[in-house]
DNA sequence: CAGTGGTCTAGACCACACT
DNA sequence: GTGTGGTCTAGACCACTGC
């Protein structure tokens, strides 16, 4: 059993001793919340790797000295976030981007008419791959200083041949040293799923801003459009565990025959 | 204690008599998805009211006959759902867009420097509210036959005074009867906050499709941008209880100064 | 069959808000 | 203090998966 900032020293009943209570933040954690910040340690640390189960909540139980009830919540939670994923009978899972049933889970772009599968897989085209330092701009996304090393990737997506998708993506040079436009064009399947199998580097959340713009000449070019056609801009940063920016990417959607869809609670 | 499709017939320790066990979908249903069940008819109803609280856990236990670990989970269900809100130490509450933190909780448009606060709450214009004839996409998206008769209302939203989001939307007739410009204009507080307690329909979720568009000339006029203007246009449908459509609304965004904000998990 | 997650119970105690 | 939601436990049993 855990206990950092306050009580439950024993078992069943636990005592409290606020003994020179600290005057700032009581600061009190319940226990699975102390069992979540552990486990998302194992996580991060790779001890359990991306789409593997990790122990049962029985072992789990044993192992951090309470109750099953304790570790489910903690496990509840980390499902909620998408972090992991329960299969009853099965066991639990760390939650990956490869082999899920939902690909692209962070791509909210649908054709107007069918679903998403009526259309097959996105063709991705690599236009560029190269080494780079970062702009003021990009450093402060990704928590780097200006002039740091960054990879950058550009590259266009088409749904049945039509181009739809350009994106510019910045990564942290050091992670994902040794990216290549060869092992990007050679990996089939989304990014992120590359990402966890070659950098260890798992994309948890990501945050988008979205505007309405106009393509420059390059743009329309690359995405075989008319001058004046407004796009989607979407700007996303996407996180690992922690909270760490890994990435930071801009992409221009054509939304002539897809949209953007987005659910609001 | 509830039993429809499956077992728990008595207390404590449920036997399971499959007597001629139907072939097709057994459709098992936990207890506590019963009880969520029995509280959403309580919501939908109007036993329980926006802002009022709801039993204690305590007491909807002894009603349904379950432990309070199983209404607490249903509830728990409930309120991640934003259908209720818990406040330990006073009670849970049945959520509502009025008088909440969070204003504007479906509006997902943000300046680009400073927080919503910085340039205070929206000024609204309503520009037009008019009985009119449901078209087969506006009914399809409502729920309605074509020529059903529906609410059609046009307003414009400015921050800090410049005009920035242009909205058409579209309620369906019998439920908003009684709706009029001045009722509009005279409410001071979110239109979702309005319809709950005027109509006693509460919005409880909503689908948006976005999509990059060029204005013409007429909505240039409104918004006061030049021709060519790029816009954000975003279509919703805000469903209530049940899923049952109650409200399709178009808006026009002007992102040069906002963006539009999207969290991914 | 054994092992996993999922449901349900009953009881104890803690943290918080009000009076 | 009383009443509310929040945490934790221990144990029983159910549903699903795979050997």
């Amino acid at each position: 059993m855990i206990t950092q900032p306050l009580p439950s020293s024993d078992s069943a009943a636990p005592a409290s001793a606020d003994v020179g209570a600290l005057p700032t933040t009581p600061a009190f954690s319940p226990l699975y919340q102390q069992i979540k910040v552990l486990m998302l340690q194992s996580l991060q640390s790779g001890e359990w790797k991306p789409s593997a189960a990790i122990p049962s909540e029985i072992e789990l139980a044993a192992r951090y000295r309470v109750s099953q009830g304790t570790v489910r919540k903690a496990i509840d939670e980390l499902a909620a976030d998408n972090l992991l994923v329960r299969r009853q009978g099965k066991g639990t899972f760390v939650a990956t981007h490869a082999e899920q049933h939902v690909q692209y889970r962070f791509l909210r772009l649908f054709p107007d008419s069918g679903d998403s599968n009526s259309e097959g897989p996105a063709q991705r085209q690599i236009i560029d791959c190269k080494r780079a330092r970062a702009s003021a701009d990009i450093a402060r996304a990704l928590g780097l200083r200006q002039g740091d090393p960054v990879l950058q990737v550009r590259r266009v997506l088409s749904f049945a041949k039509v181009p739809t998708i350009l994106e510019d993506l910045w990564l942290p040079g050091t992670p994902f040293k040794g990216l290549t436009a060869e092992r990007l064009r050679d990996y089939d399947g989304p990014m992120y799923a590359l990402f966890e199998t070659e950098f260890g580097v798992r994309m948890v959340r990501a945050e988008e801003k979205i505007r309405a713009i106009l393509p420059d000449a390059e743009q329309c070019d690359l995405l075989h459009i008319a001058a004046h056609t407004p796009l989607l801009s979407v700007e996303r940063t996407a996180y690992t565990y922690n909270d760490i920016p890994m990435e930071m990417r801009r992409g221009l959607y054509l939304t002539d025959t897809h949209y953007y869809r987005n659910e609001l609670n």
